[in-house]
DNA sequence: GTTGAGCGTT
């Protein structure tokens, strides 16, 4: 018998097992969307879909260019299929050098809207628990 | 003509 409580939150149907269950922080999601950072001003989104579609299927490339003066801020999100593929193309482009300049990826953090943008920078990234 | 950590335009 599987009770659904809708509290507005997830629960996690588990078995009649006791697993204490560990409260997972969504402070590193690995979304198919990814933070790249770090970026030349001379990088475009055809560069970066070119050296990130060599890790998995980009969907979509989005630079952040500057309204004013339309130069790139050097920083631009890349939309993978899936988050195993952001997560490999996080793992293998992060730190590296890209155009002339290191690049710094990271999960992107979700948009959501009446809601500022928590950074969870001081908080841990515990992705790697596997 | 410049700058260099970061989390974005529906």
């Amino acid at each position: 018998m599987a009770m659904l409580c809708s509290f507005g939150r997830i629960f996690l149907v588990r078995p009649a097992a006791a697993i204490p269950l560990r409260f997972y922080c969504a402070s590193s999601p690995s979304n198919s969307k990814l933070f790249v950072g770090g970026l030349s001003w001379t990088v475009d989104e055809k560069s970066l879909h070119d050296a990130f579609s060599s890790f998995g299927e980009v969907t979509e490339v989005r630079i952040m260019y500057d309204k004013g003066s339309g130069r790139s801020r050097g920083f631009g999100f890349v939309y993978f299929a899936t988050a195993y593929e952001a997560k490999c193309a996080k793992e293998a482009m992060d730190g590296k050098a890209f155009l002339g300049r290191p690049l710094r990826i990271s999960f992107a953090l979700e948009k959501v809207r009446g809601a500022p943008v928590v950074v969870p920078r001081l908080l841990n990234s515990e992705e790697s628990r596997n």
